[in-house]
DNA sequence: CTGGGCTCCTGTCAGC
DNA sequence: TGCTGACAGGAGCCCA
């Protein structure tokens, strides 16, 4: 489910809440895809800082308090894989069996609900550091960095053979395109999702860059896609998916031109695109 | 280094 | 109604 826009939607809408809160206890439900590297004691009494997003993670930055810098200082780094969603609230039911963490404040319970258990909370002493400063390592570019454009898009397609569309999953060029909006990325620059990487054009690099960016923008405006079970951390849904133009339409007629939209398979997933309006 | 394929786990839905 | 198989928004890891 969660790709750029749905991270972000769930990040700003609990980060002025738990800013500042301090934690109160821990508890783990089911493991996850990752330990969660500390004593879940020591958590308690820690200050929350301000939730920041790298890619699809998100990092909770939690300090012991004070001026100095204590070696308890550290963060969360959360992922919420396929099916996660974070949920912040004051009053928190008792936790069901997709309910795998709870991290409990004085302003309420940051908990992560994940069926399927491919999301993450990680400790590590900065983001930079231990697991978070791994996992973050290899991420390319933020969509919205200034530096992404469509000449660095080409110089690093240069150096790729794979299909477009893999090169964009891969999120060491650029992040936070997911499936969803790969697929309707390509659809708006009109790039055939199979066409090699290192093949594009810079005009047509310039295309894509920008459709990524718009592509995000508006699913970022409109709440994230919600699929199947979507929400953010004040329950919303997203609307997204009701302005898809290909994902999820295959054997339906393009919203432009009226040919049928087909679905391949790359990758092992599911690549929707319009035959006619996408150009290798 | 690149690219391809497998894997983690559970839920849902289509088809028989 | 019940069973089976396909498929699902991610991405690390192993191997050639």
């Amino acid at each position: 489910m969660p790709e750029l826009p749905e991270v972000e939607v769930t990040r700003l809408s609990f980060a002025d809440r738990i800013d500042g809160a301090v934690v109160t206890g821990v508890r783990l439900g089911k493991p996850l895809r990752w330990p969660l590297g500390i004593e879940p004691a020591q958590l308690t009494g820690l200050h929350a800082g301000e939730v920041q997003r790298r890619g699809k993670y998100l990092w909770l930055p939690l300090r012991a308090g004070g001026d100095a810098a204590s070696p308890a200082d550290g963060g969360l780094l959360l992922h919420l894989g396929m099916s996660g969603s974070l949920a912040f609230s004051h009053q928190t039911s008792l936790p069901g069996p997709h309910d795998h963490f709870d991290l409990a404040t004085d302003r309420g319970t940051l908990r992560l609900t994940d069926p399927r258990r491919f999301g993450a909370v990680v400790w590590s002493p900065a983001q930079d550091a231990g697991m978070a400063g791994k996992l973050l390592a290899s991420l390319g570019l933020e969509p919205f960095d200034a530096a992404f454009d469509g000449a660095h898009l080409h110089a690093a397609l240069q150096r790729r053979r794979v299909p477009i569309k893999l090169a964009l999953l891969g999120g060491d060029i650029v992040v936070g395109a997911g499936n969803i909006y790969a697929c309707e990325a390509l659809f708006t620059a009109r790039i055939d999702p199979r066409t090699r990487s290192d093949r594009l054009s810079r005009p047509r690099c310039q295309r894509l860059a920008l459709a990524i960016r718009q592509t995000l923008q508006t699913a970022l405006e409109l709440g994230g896609s919600t699929l199947r079970d979507f929400r953010d951390a004040h329950g919303m849904a997203g609307q997204f998916q009701l302005s898809a133009r290909v994902y999820g339409r295959a054997g339906l007629p393009c919203t432009v031109c009226g040919s049928l939209v087909r679905r391949i398979v790359q990758g092992q997933r599911s690549t929707f695109f319009c035959p006619s309006c996408q150009k290798r």
